[in-house]
DNA sequence: TATGCCAGTTAACGGTGTTTACTAAAGCGT
DNA sequence: ACGCTTTAGTAAACACCGTTAACTGGCATA
């Protein structure tokens, strides 16, 4: 998934190379197991190697430990739900970037919905990770997935589908981190005025809020089902940004009159 | 802490019962400790116990497991942080709505920041605690919590501060959710405007939202520092709700010209 | 064919939650 | 003051966990 392709210097992957990524393919897609059935608690090296019948020291020829081994699957993950809102999107008219918009975030809902104990790791506090484990992985693969919205939204901006705020009110610390966040992460160049990254982080934040709030599950003693509220964070978020929403019911039916 | 006021038919706790509530409170403090010097990971029965000078199975006499003792210290932070909140607001004039609205927002993300480990405790996902366990106690602490701000919130309703949004987007399964989340946390009364229950849920999202990111790093390989981006979210609310936004720094000198 | 690397094992250390059966002390009613 | 009961706490055991160190057997290469 990494880096599929061989550049030069790389010869074919020997025999030993092949069962050996075979096998950590294994381990890791049963670790995955244990934390989609169990949380991310449930996740043990023992438990995995009894599985896989063998003891759990032998994992360390392939995994330098638990938490080494938490961070591979997150980067797999991260990958596994940009896919998924990739494929959302591809599924919608490339022109039509309205519909795509309202696609691609109702598809991270849906894939949080259907993963909440990976949610939790990708999206939650590093509870396990004891300081001094490499993220790098993670964080790279946390990079791609930022990617999928960022081409969406540089769309809207370049379309100038709503109005900028006013950049006055923009402090000079909080430009330099906007900028550091964009140029990180690969949004935007150097010419995209700062005011969209701001929009940009502003929007991510609600949506990020909505969402670990319904899988973080801090409402569920007052509120039975949270999509209602997650419809209208994103209409509202949507209308911010002069892009068309569309109820979940109506895109689904391809014809229909307007409503109302 | 819950219930200090004996109401009839408590009859004054014995000597038995005072040194009872005496040792648990031991335990939820060394329990807090770790807590904030290990992360939620490193609480444990066995190392508590170790630290009073007895055995762990001593323990259950006074919880039924690590999961419930969890549930318990958590009741205690949210308490906690609601003191904290309502400290900070209690040090500004009490007509000052704008002010006192600040510094609440501003004292909870405080107290995140001093009380990380907790934070992720309290509104992280449930990580630790399989299901079946009684969460009563932390549920009920954080509606406490919540209360605090809702009477703040209320006094902007009740002086029209900002216009409520158009009641028609307001499909009926939101109302019901809305209602469902006023009634079961005590916010306003039945002849509250649905439209000012959504408000508030979405500025709580907001707030939640840049919190979360902020505590759980989530940001921290892309920005050095999140105060920037707080305030400028906080701003952001604020206009919304048409309170006056006020700079940090000029909220700490007392009288000052207009910058700018 | 000999050598070295490497997957995997065994044994061990120290840690965890929890249950069961037990002891000793404290409290209480008479 | 005595006896009974409730309760705090212990010891032992079970079944887990991560991790390290020393070791073995086989494969691949020189």
């Amino acid at each position: 998934m990494t880096k599929p392709q061989l550049e030069q210097g790389e010869r074919a992957p020997s025999r030993r190379e092949r069962v050996r990524e075979a096998t950590l393919a294994e381990i890791k897609g049963i670790a995955r197991r244990h934390l989609v059935e169990q949380g991310a608690a449930g996740v043990s090296l023992r438990a995995i190697a009894r599985e896989m019948g063998m003891t759990a020291p032998g994992l360390y020829r392939y995994v330098s430990g638990i938490d080494s081994l938490l961070v591979l699957i997150t980067a797999d993950m991260f990958d596994e739900l940009a896919a998924a809102v990739a494929a959302a999107d591809a599924g919608v008219p490339a022109r039509d970037t309205d519909r795509r918009i309202v696609t691609s975030l109702r598809a991270f809902r849906r894939w949080a919905l259907e993963h909440r104990a990976e949610f939790a790791v990708m999206f939650g506090p590093r509870a396990r990770l004891e300081p001094g484990v490499d993220l790098t992985p993670a964080v790279e693969a946390g990079k791609r997935f930022g990617a999928t919205f960022f081409t969406l939204f540089e769309r809207l901006v370049r379309e100038k589908r709503f109005e900028l705020p006013d950049g006055r009110s923009i402090t000079p610390e909080l430009e330099r981190e906007l900028r550091s966040f964009a140029d990180l992460c690969g949004f935007g160049d150097s010419r995209t005025p700062v005011e969209a990254v701001m929009v940009l982080s502003s929007c991510w934040v609600r949506l990020y809020g909505v969402v670990c709030m319904e899988i973080f599950q801090h409402l569920d003693f007052v509120m039975q089902d949270m999509e209602p509220l997650f419809e209208s964070e994103l209409q509202n978020i949507l209308t911010g940004l002069g892009v068309q929403y569309e109820s979940p019911e109506s895109s689904n039916v391809v014809t229909m009159g307007k409503s109302d």
